[in-house]
DNA sequence: TTTAGGG
DNA sequence: CCCTAAA
């Protein structure tokens, strides 16, 4: 029973460390070396958890921030206080469930306890050392003071959309000391969940439906879910004045009988499931469907529960073009969800084990065998995750500091969330798995591309990037044989290392999908298309790398603009194409730009301006936008504001250089619009084959947030708007990648 | 040049 | 996305 303070920051931490050790009857330490980067945070999911509750690792810190520029979001720590050394290892982060939180909520004061949770599930007081260990962790990381408190859980729900009266916020624990009666507490607390019951049905009578989630029940769900912790939590094992503990978002199963037993494996079990999902959360296939069909309106599962296992491979394919903006053909599911989980996580931490292991429910053991090497793989990146993040941390923090940080030691490694860092594991999976398969052009170029991304986070990590190093080459030269191609590859390496100095080999992309017309069109002597993209790629490269990516652009520019477009364009085409075949230097003059540029083109598909009759740019496709681009967007609003384009331009999208402050601003733009809207997508559109995927909710919420606090929601919508039949009409597909 | 908005 | 006025 420490003490309990509460406060008035505008950053409002509730937390509780949780030992899943069943052994382990008190944490010994805690130490909190390094978090979560904020930027991070709101997509950044414990996918590791599944690991520490092996027991490897016996405690757990959740973290409940329902912080403006966050919703309610839990972020689950791990620490390993295995006697090894007290190691720490960062987990991962668990988005609670959560409506949205309003402005007001922010305000209000909250009350921080810790709590440590046995391996039996219960809570149990944190000792003052563990509560310093914390305090002081916190304080370094600049983020506010925190309090503490023994026991005591805090449940808070809000439902701002609802409006005035659809706000829900529920406080718990308020003073609740150690030493206080439990029962009472817990009656507060039952107490406070049938306000926000009938709250919410009142908010349903009115508006109908939904409200900020989406989900008819939205609020139900929530509470829900809130509820039936406060069960657990107080109602068997509170005789002890120790709380059942169960992580604070569960897979919504609506009856879910007391899951939490006295036995290890249950818990963990339990955990795992629950923690599964985090690892796809953006994205929820079938979850959203479910919640946007009001059938199944679960809070969990739309903010966090997507289950990529269930996915089709088509699915996969699907969340992973939405995720990074392009193609794939791997037929890997595993290798499918690790990439999109990553991608969603904007993290490496995705465990290897966690996709197959709930997949075959051999939860347990299939933590078990990978337990190790994961963690292994784990601490490593935590440190880098450390080494970067450490400066700045608070949320609220604009923190030049840190930018400074990314930018100097690389910025896609936070960045190219699409990336990750186990390039090793990737390939030795991938190697394992499917030996069978003799790579295809295709394949080998998106596990280059993987390395790619994959390396040039860790280039401090020299080790590693060798390893990396090698393995792509591997992969790379052995299908590839021609000599430009090679070429090319140091080339695109190079670039995308940008001064790094660490040379990577790595074929560079050229969209082979989709076969380039313009090369037709260029080529218009050579109907044979296909073939002639290679040679003519080859052809026109040139010992200058640039020049090689940027003809390659050039001509499939002028290309487009003469067959689709403008008709003028076709003999300036022609003439491009030519000059770029004989004497690339126009191209390259054109073109010449930085090594950003270029890497950029070589490594997505090339995006081209074509030059229009009438002497403007005009962009030749729509370049959707990624899930990871829409959180980087985001979280640029978040750090610069929205309005400072140009600044999140430089920032967030340095290694995007087709996105221009106009574009950012004018997704931005929609992003709102569709966060607005109150209602998610439709369903009818998400049925729609491969029409595009949602944006996920928790992003639209943070949207949502941050242009509340930036003044951009027009006060009467902000009130009402969420309206039964108040959505409709065109929010045409602003809600979609 | 960068923003904000309309188209 | 494009285009443009305004800053």
């Amino acid at each position: 029973m420490q003490t309990q303070r509460t406060k008035t920051a505008s950053q409002n931490y509730v937390f509780a460390v949780q030992s899943l050790a069943r052994s382990h009857q008190s944490v010994s330490s805690i130490k909190i070396s390094a978090f979560v980067p904020q930027k991070l945070l709101p997509f950044y999911y414990a996918t590791r958890f599944p690991q520490l509750s092996l027991g490897r690792s016996d405690t757990v810190l959740v973290l409940r921030f329902p912080l403006a520029h966050h919703s309610h979001q839990s972020y689950v720590v791990g620490v390993d206080n295995n006697s090894d050394e007290g190691k720490f290892e960062e987990c991962g982060v668990e988005k609670s469930s959560s409506c949205l939180s309003s402005p007001k909520y922010i305000a209000d004061p909250v009350v921080y306890k810790l709590v440590r949770v046995d391996g039996d599930g219960r809570f149990v007081p944190a000792t003052d050392d563990e509560v310093m260990e914390v305090e002081d962790f916190l304080v370094d990381d600049k983020t506010e003071m925190i309090d503490v408190a023994d026991i005591g859980k805090t449940a808070d729900c809000t439902s701002n959309e609802g409006s005035d009266s659809g706000k829900l916020q529920l406080e718990v624990s308020e003073g609740l000391s150690h030493s206080e009666n439990v029962e009472a507490h817990a009656e507060k607390l039952t107490s406070e969940f049938e306000n926000i019951e009938e709250v919410s049905q009142k908010v349903k009578e009115e508006e109908g439906l939904s409200i900020s989630c989406g989900s008819p029940d939205n609020s139900d769900a929530c509470m829900n879910v809130d509820s039936k912790c406060a069960d657990q939590h107080y109602e068997s094992p509170a005789v002890e004045e120790k709380l059942q503990f169960e992580i604070p978002m569960q897979e919504t199963v609506p009856s879910s009988t007391p899951r939490v037993n006295d036995h290890c494996n249950d818990l963990s079990e339990s955990i795992g499931e629950f923690y599964k999902p985090p690892s796809g959360q953006a994205e929820s296939g079938p979850s959203t469907s479910a919640v946007c069909n009001n059938s199944k309106p679960d809070f969990s599962k739309l903010e966090e529960e997507i289950c990529l296992d269930n996915l089709s491979i088509r699915e996969l394919h699907e969340f992973f073009r939405a995720t990074f903006g392009r193609e794939t053909t791997v037929k890997d599911k595993l290798w499918l969800k690790r990439r999109i989980a990553m991608g969603l996580t904007n993290s490496c931490d995705v465990a290897t084990t966690t996709f197959t292991i709930k997949d075959n429910k051999l939860v347990n053991k299939g933590n078990e065998e990978n337990c190790k090497n994961t963690n292994a793989a784990f601490t490593e990146d935590s440190r880098v995750e450390a080494v970067l993040v450490s400066p700045k941390n608070s949320p609220t923090n604009h923190s030049t500091q840190r930018e400074d940080h990314k930018i100097a030691l690389g910025e896609r490694f936070h960045d190219n969330a699409e990336l990750d860092c186990g390039s090793d594991d990737l390939h030795t999976e991938e190697r394992a798995a499917k030996r069978v398969r003799k790579p295809t052009r295709r394949y080998i170029e998106e596990l280059s591309e993987a390395e790619t991304r994959d390396c040039s986070p860790k280039v401090h990590n020299s080790v590693k990037n060798i390893g990396c190093g090698q393995t792509s080459q591997k992969f790379c030269l052995r299908p590839i044989k021609s000599v430009s191609l090679n070429e090319r590859i140091m080339l695109t390496r190079l670039d995308s290392l940008g001064g790094s100095g660490i040379e990577v080999p790595c074929v560079s992309r050229v969209r082979r999908s989709r076969p380039r017309k313009n090369i037709k069109a260029l080529m218009k002597f050579h109907p044979s298309s296909l073939g002639m993209a290679a040679e003519v790629v080859k052809v026109l490269a040139v010992p200058s790398s640039l020049a090689n990516s940027e003809c390659t652009d050039k001509v499939s520019k002028s290309r487009s603009a003469s067959e689709t477009t403008e008709p003028l364009l076709t003999s300036e085409a022609v003439k491009d194409k030519q000059s770029s075949a004989t004497g690339k230097v126009q191209v390259g003059k054109n073109l010449g730009l930085k090594h950003t540029d270029s890497s950029e083109d070589t490594s997505d598909d090339n995006t081209a301006t074509v030059r229009t009759a009438k002497g403007g740019m005009r962009r030749k496709h729509h370049r959707a936008w990624t899930l990871v681009e829409v959180m980087k967007l985001v979280e640029g609003v978040s750090k610069c504001g929205a309005g400072r384009w140009s600044e999140i331009k430089r920032l967030s999208f340095a290694s995007y250089s087709y996105r221009t402050s106009v574009d950012l601003k004018d997704k931005w733009r929609n992003l709102l619009k569709a966060s607005l809207a109150q209602t998610p997508p439709d369903e009818g559109m998400n049925s729609r084959k491969h029409a595009s995927v949602p944006i996920p909710a928790p992003i639209l919420l943070r949207v949502r947030e941050l242009a509340e606090m930036h003044s951009q929601v027009p006060p009467n919508l902000g009130s009402n708007m969420g309206g039964v039949g108040g959505r409709s009409m065109h929010e045409t597909r602003s809600g979609y990648l």
